[in-house]
DNA sequence: GGTCGCCTGGTA
DNA sequence: TACCAGGCGACC
């Protein structure tokens, strides 16, 4: 599920659900996070009371009263599943926490790309991210110059988190095909009208996407986005799809032409 | 920058 | 049986 609107709200469910809690247990089932995770330190997480539920872009972020941290990425497939501790497990549960009131959060990720890792207190993970969509400190001026550094097509520009964090596939493309801007376009040739134009369309399509959820049914009804083929929805142009940095890019050749 | 690997499932 | 997948870090 996880693109920064489907994270955020992730995150509110888990901290109504979890904050103020203490752990009685974490279950690792996967081998990747069995590997990645040294059993002491999950071990010892035992007792820890929770203080707060953070998110910083799609990373997620467990803070204890004692200062220690459990970082928590999605990637592509997972998600929080609550039920009791006795209850079965669902069929893709990766990792477990058990709380001392009986309630459990289930990491539930089909592909298994989701990542968790515990810090000591003071030491937390090194997230190397660029302001949040929705920071004012993000301005016309501040993007215009951290685009004018790259010199390579905008859109994988944008899924690099130093940008924007929390910039994901869809929502790249989604905010260039609104912005009318070629996904194909250098980053740094981009005139200061046309980054205007890219910021307030990205701001545009996240607000949009955070709204979308509430309104069912009007949420995943993308411009371009898994469109191939099909008509632009500005000017009938079949939409057209290419490969950048190995993920695929949907774009109109028409509205968005270089 | 591009490409690959991590994992596993859904779909054509 | 192929290809594709909302991410990202490691590699050239």
């Amino acid at each position: 599920m996880p693109e920064l609107p489907e994270v955020e709200r992730a995150v509110r469910a888990l901290r109504s659900a979890v904050v103020g809690k203490t752990i009685a247990a974490i279950t690792l089932f996967h081998p990747s996070l069995r590997r990645t995770n040294r059993p002491a330190r999950v071990r010892a997480l035992r007792g820890a009371k929770v203080q707060a539920v953070d998110r910083r872009g799609k990373h997620q972020l467990v803070v204890f009263e004692d200062g220690r941290v459990v970082h928590v990425h999605f990637r592509m497939t997972g998600d929080w599943h609550y039920d009791a501790a006795d209850a079965p497990l669902p069929r893709f549960a990766r990792a477990a926490i058990a709380f001392t009131d009986g309630s459990r959060v289930v990491l539930d990720d089909p592909r298994a790309l989701s990542t968790i890792s515990v810090h000591a207190a003071g030491d937390g993970p090194q997230l190397r991210l660029g302001p949040e969509p929705a920071d004012v400190a993000l301005t016309v001026n501040v993007f215009a110059s951290a685009l004018a550094k790259r010199r390579g097509p905008i859109k994988p520009v944008l899924l690099d988190q130093r940008m924007i964090a929390g910039l994901g596939n869809i929502y790249a493309a989604e905010s260039l095909w609104r912005a009318r801007i070629s996904p194909r376009a250098i980053a740094s040739q981009l005139s200061r009208t046309r980054v205007a134009t890219l910021l307030s369309s990205i701001r545009r399509v996240i607000d949009a996407a955070n709204g979308a959820r509430y309104g069912e049914g009007s949420g995943g009804r993308f411009g371009v986005y898994d469109r191939e083929g099909k008509p632009c929805r500005r000017c009938r142009t079949p939409v057209a799809r290419i490969l950048q940095a190995g993920r695929s890019t949907y774009y109109c050749p028409r509205c968005q032409a270089r």
